[in-house]
DNA sequence: AACAAAACCTACTAACAGAGTAGGAAATTG
DNA sequence: CAATTTCCTACTCTGTTAGTAGGTTTTGTT
């Protein structure tokens, strides 16, 4: 299941788009999280993933604060969630950094788990940030 | 993701699926934690669960164990794992006994969780055990 | 130069879920 | 009565989730 990690990052980037049609400039965190209802400390780390990923660029100081580094179509609501530290696959031997499970070979059930991998990678890539703004 | 629980409880029921097709006695928890190099007492939580749900019956004192309640074909995947306690929703206010979530009308991304928990939902009890076995 | 506003950084906590263990009580068959 | 088996309650240990707290550094403005 999705957490508060993913959802309040796709929260955030979707107050950053709207925030951006309107002037090119910086958006403080404080704006933010008081216009999402979100505690600024919290965010904090959830936003600092984001810029890790370099989904967002910050810019300190006064007049500062954070921006897209792309358009908001750009956006895949997957990477996204996946930024965020969400876990798209349904099983952890999926997973890149797992090492490869001993009984794949006898695993009945893995490639269901392949399939349903496939199937959600594609719908929340499908799905761009400015599709949710509607 | 899909824990232990979930990915125990497919095993156990699939084992029980191919040991009926020979004999439609009763198997005993032990012979299915050995075969499937699954710890006893973990097991035993799970079929707990797959017991209250009607998934499978047990019989107590010698010659006892567990067996199915219907055919393997009538078993769909999904059923299983959310009778083993995994959540197949996306997010947490979707779950029947969550309670309603008051920004829903403000919420941009419910749609989209509804959109995948019905893919989900479709995908899981659209395999059935049977389809598992080949 | 001083100040304020902002991002950035490290560390801590409380509560809950995941993955089991342990030890027994009750039922059933031989 | 004894062996076998389900059934039941309670405990533990580890990691994750959802934050909080308190600071340091950078930058623009006065």
């Amino acid at each position: 299941m999705i957490s508060t990690k993913g959802r309040y990052a796709l929260r955030l980037m979707l107050d950053l788009a709207t925030q951006e049609s309107a002037d090119t400039e910086y958006v403080p965190l404080k704006d933010i999280a008081s216009r999402q209802g979100i505690s600024e400390k919290y965010m904090e780390i959830i936003i600092k993933e984001l810029v890790k990923n370099k989904l967002i660029i910050g810019l300190r100081g006064k007049g500062g604060g954070y921006k897209l580094t792309r358009k908001p179509e750009e956006y895949p609501v997957g990477e996204i969630l996946e930024a965020a530290g969400e876990q798209l696959a349904p099983v952890a031997c999926l997973l890149s950094d797992t090492e490869p499970c001993k009984r794949e070979d006898a695993c009945q059930t893995i490639s269901m788990w392949k399939k349903f991998n496939r199937l959600s990678h594609d719908f929340f890539y499908g799905i761009k940030l400015t599709d949710l703004v509607e």
